[in-house]
Parts: C-alpha cells; structure tokens; sequence
RNA sequence: GGUCCCUUCGUCUAACGGUUAGGACAUAUGGUUUUCAUCCAUAAAAUAGGAGUUCGAUUCUCCUAGGGACUACCA
C-alpha cells in the first residue's frame, strides 16, 4: 500500500471516551503498519459544544498510550491548520465553489418552520425529507425557488440562513466499505444536509470532507456511527470532483449488560473507567475516573482495546504495541459490535503486571510504602525499631507477593506485615487456631528459633520441621499460629521466607506480642 | 415510523463449502500450596428460526425474528 495517511478527527467536547481511544488505535495501527502518517484532526466548528480542556486531554490520552500523532496541532504541520475553527476561509471557498456548479443551495427556512413541516408530514404517517420530494414545491423557502435578486436581497438584509447540499434523484448509489463490503443507497432517502450554519461555521460534514482531500487522507476509518452519513459523503467528494478515500466502519463498543452502545453511565454503575484519563468537568467539578488513576498500565488498555472488534486469527491475546503493529489489519476486523468485558480488561491488566520486572514494580511501590509507613508511623504503629525497606528488600517482597496482585495498589495490602508488625490479629483465624497450649508452645518455637544462626528460609525451615516432627507436635498445630503471629491473618507467602525477610529478632519479637496479647 | 448495518458457548472470538465447531474470560469441580492467593487439570457451555443452492452449509442466497446505529443549523 503506497503512503498511507489516515486521521483520528475527535471533537473537543470532553474526555475521550474508550470507544473513541480505540478508532484513534485502529488508526495508528493501520498508519504504524503501511509506514503511513497518524493525523490528530480537531473538530471544533460548534462552537456550543466547545470544552476548553478537552483538547489537550486528547493529547494527553494518546501519549500516555503511546499512540501519539504524527501530524497535528504543533507538530509537523504540514497541512496545516489542524483545528477546523482556524480553516474557516477554506471551508468559505469550498462551499462556493458548490454554490456555483449547482450542487449546494441556500436555504431561509427557520427551525420552526422545519418543525412543522416535520410534525405535518408525521400526521399524515409520512416523514419529512428536505430534498427533491418538496424543495421546490415553494413550501421551502430556498434559492432554488426564490429568485436571484431576492435571494441576494435576503442576504443582504442580513436575513439568516443555511446552505444545503443538493442531494441527487432516482439514483442507487453503490459504495465500497473495507470491513463490510459492498452499501447500496438509494438517493432518494438522502435529505439535503446542511453543510453551512446560520453562524457562518461549516458543519462536520462539509468541513470532514475538504479536510480529508486537503489532507490527502487515504483511508478514513471511523466508527459504525458513521455508516449512514457515507452516502453524502461520497456524494459530496464527487460534486468536488475529488477522489474519494477508502472507508471502514469500526463495529461499536457495547454495554457490557442491557441494550446499546457503552456509556459512562455503564461504568459508574458496575465499577470501571470509560476514559483512558480521569477526567475533571471544569463546570460541574463532577470528576470521571479514567484508566490511569485506576492503576491500568497502558499496554493493558492497548492490548484489550485491540481485542475489542479485532483479533489475530492465532491463539496469543498478549500483545505489545509493536506486535499490534505487526499483526494488525483491517481485514481482520469484526462487522459486529462487542459488548465490554471489565473482567477480561483485568485479566489483560493482571498478566501485564506478572509480565513486569520486580525492580520496575519495586519503583511504582515504594512511594507507596513510604506514604503508608508514614501514615503508620503517625498513628504510633511502629513501635519497633524494625525498618527495614531499601530498595533490595522491596525488590524482594515485590517478587514475593506479585503473583497474587493485580493492580501496584493491591501490593501494600498483601505485604504490609513485610514493613510493619501486625497491629491486630483476624479474629476468626484467632479463635480457630489459637488454643489453650497455644502460648506454650509458641514460646517454645521461640527458643528453638533463638538457636538458629543461619536465618535463611530453608534452614529455619529444616529446624522447624524438625523439632515439629521429633516432638510429634504435628504441623497443623504449629504452622497456623505461627503464621499468625508473623502476619496477623491467615494469608501470605511461605512463612519461611517472611521469617527470613523480617529477620530473627523481628520473628521473635512478634511472637512474643502474639503470646502475651492472645 | 423510515433507512442502513449486524447475528457462533453467558461474554470476546476461531474455523479456503468437508473439524469430535477450537481458544480466552467468567462459572463449576478437583489437585498443588499443611494458610490465603496464584498456578495446574477437568467439566459444562454455541452456529437465532425457516427455506433454497450443493454430494455436503457455521460459511453462499432469500425470508422471518432479534439487536444496533442513524434519522439536529452535534460531531
């Protein structure tokens, strides 16, 4: 495929939605893997619906994906401007050029009007088509109708009004989709769609059009949503006189329960992000919680954003952005659409953090542990001189309890007992496994665990197991306290280890807490 | 209502017109871990319905049903 240049065209009317974040991957990916150009296109000819922030939220989200633009705003702007509010001199010039070849007309009709025109026809079990059928029965107050005098003495009178596209007649228009394949339309449904606004901004359709062929897009892949406005699209490339570029209809991103496309409204209610960033509403200060704040590493939200309507046609669901690029292809993707599945997006996140090294999990964690052993420290938990916590012991609690976590957030919670003595002990586990001689003969397991010299798990191991078995004392009635003692609960990693990692005098001092307190 | 798009396990999906319809998530049951979690194994689970084309249809065609999108001077 010979240069390939596709575009992602959001409108900054707030934070990116997921189904939004993936049409921006499906793009770069497409782009990434021709060796093609990733244009970043705003969208912002309503000038109602603008949201000051959104912009640069956009930009944000993609380079903390690291899927950002190769062409937009700023950056290499070679076709330039990339804000459709900053190119309203070449929309102007397009649309007359449509004025004057008999493709676009003006339209004075008020809203009010339209409106009950629309009800009208709806009584009468009819629906109203602004096009061929009745624009110039002279019910429709219209260029095509009015004369050109009065035409430019409306104008001139600084009466409002629109341009409309003239949409043809009796004809079956037949256009080509890369993932569905061959749409028929019959024209005669296609109503003439407004492409100027009363307030002089072009609308998405027009401006999308001029944009896409000044911007020598080669493939405009976008969501299904779209689907029904190719028709006027293509018709409006071929008023141009332009070529057309090659379209493909992303399947939309479903709620993952119910009816319809995902919402935000879906995740407030079953508990997961639909925005790559959180996101603050400057006006109603509501706040949006995104992937990133929730602990996703990117290449989770990338690698489960792909599988969304996609797939390898092999076995492997792992993949880096690299391999994404590799094995990516339009021709792959679904017609259908798919409902989301929160649980899977965890499952990604989960094999991504086993994935990890224990050093770069150790970084994420430690300003983590520094903020907890504060907070303990203030509510006087610490009472031992037990700190232990450069970066090697992190490290090594890290490979320690990473196969039970998901998120860095789940490490304090399963390694906490690492830094910090047990405050409390898990009242249940306490009752079921603490007995009467219990005390007895933990102090005993203390004399036996004062001998050992070498504190490595394996040889506190041996000695134990040892002493358990030569006294016939029996496993069951040793282990569990004994790791209560260390842990507070009836959870962990092997309790030797822990015994190593916190060391002989810190052992010994919680079971001693442990007996006295039991 | 109108137009268009879609339809394989609960979910995401695989299967040049010929497979015991495969995998993953979730679920269930075992095993490992003398704890908990992980991990491993196993199980249950689908071609929406009906015609047609064909020696043979998950795959092609049509009809029906269901779902979705669009139907703004929003994108």
């Amino acid at each position: 495929m010979t240069n390939v240049r596709v575009r992602f065209a959001p409108s900054p009317t707030g934070p990116l939605h997921i189904g939004g974040v993936r049409t921006a991957l499906f793009n770069y990916l497409f782009a990434k893997k021709y060796n093609g150009t990733f244009v970043l296109r705003i969208e912002d000819t309503d000038q109602n619906r603008y949201v000051a922030n959104a912009e640069q939220y956009i930009n944000d989200s993609l380079d903390w994906l690291g899927i950002p633009a190769d062409e937009t705003v700023n950056k290499n702007e070679k076709f330039g401007p990339y804000r459709q509010s900053e190119r309203k001199d070449i929309y102007k010039k397009n649309i007359q050029e449509l004025l004057d070849s008999g493709n676009a007309y003006y339209a004075f009709d008020t809203a009010e009007d339209l409106d009950k025109e629309r009800k009208g026809h709806e009584e009468n079990g009819k629906t109203f088509i602004y096009n061929w059928h009745n624009r110039e029965k002279g019910r429709l107050i219209n260029s095509l109708v009015l004369t050109t005098d009065e035409v430019q003495k409306r104008i001139k009178n600084g009466e409002k009004y629109v341009i409309r596209f003239k949409s043809p007649q009796d004809e079956i228009l037949v256009m080509n989709d890369i993932i569905r394949g061959e749409i028929k339309i019959d024209t005669n449904i296609l109503d003439d769609k407004i492409l100027f606004k009363s307030d002089g901004m072009p609308t998405y359709h027009l401006a999308n059009i001029v944009d896409d062929h000044l911007m020598e897009i080669s493939h405009v892949i976008r969501g299904e949503e779209w689907l029904p406005s190719m028709a006027l699209h293509i018709l409006l490339y071929r008023s141009f006189g332009w070529k057309a570029p090659e379209f493909a209809h992303l399947p939309l991103i479903l709620k993952p329960t119910g009816k319809g496309k995902l919402s935000k409204r879906d995740g407030d209610k079953l508990g997961f992000p639909v925005f790559p960033l959180a996101y603050t509403n400057e006006a109603t200060e509501e706040t949006s919680r995104g992937y990133k704040e929730d602990g996703y590493f990117p290449e989770t939200v990338l690698n489960f954003l792909a599988f969304l309507g996609w797939n390898p046609g092999t076995e492997q669901e792992i993949f880096s952005l690299n391999e994404l690029i590799k094995s990516f292809d339009l021709d792959r993707v679904n017609k259908s659409g798919a409902r989301f599945d929160p649980d899977k997006t965890k499952w990604y996140q989960q094999q991504y953090l086993q994935q990890k090294s224990d050093e770069e999990l150790a970084e994420m964690f430690t300003p983590v542990i520094a903020n907890e052993m504060k907070q303990s420290a203030s509510d006087n938990v610490i009472t031992s001189s037990f700190t232990p916590r450069n970066g090697e012991y992190v490290q090594k609690v890290v490979g320690l309890i990473k196969e039970r976590a998901t998120f860095v957030s789940d490490f304090w919670e399963l390694s906490a007992f690492f830094f910090i003595a047990p405050t409390e002990y898990d009242a249940k586990a306490v009752k079921k496994k603490w007995k009467e001689k219990t005390g007895k003969l933990m102090n005993q397991l203390v004399a036996v665990i004062s001998t050992i010299d070498n504190f490595s798990s394996s040889n506190i191991e041996k000695i134990v197991k040892e002493w358990i078995t030569t006294n016939e004392l029996g496993f069951g009635k040793v282990m569990p306290p004994f790791r209560l003692a260390l842990v507070g609960a009836m959870s962990g990693p092997d309790l030797f280890k822990i015994a190593e990692m916190i060391g002989k005098e810190e052992t010994i001092s919680r079971m001693e807490k442990a007996i006295t307190s039991l």
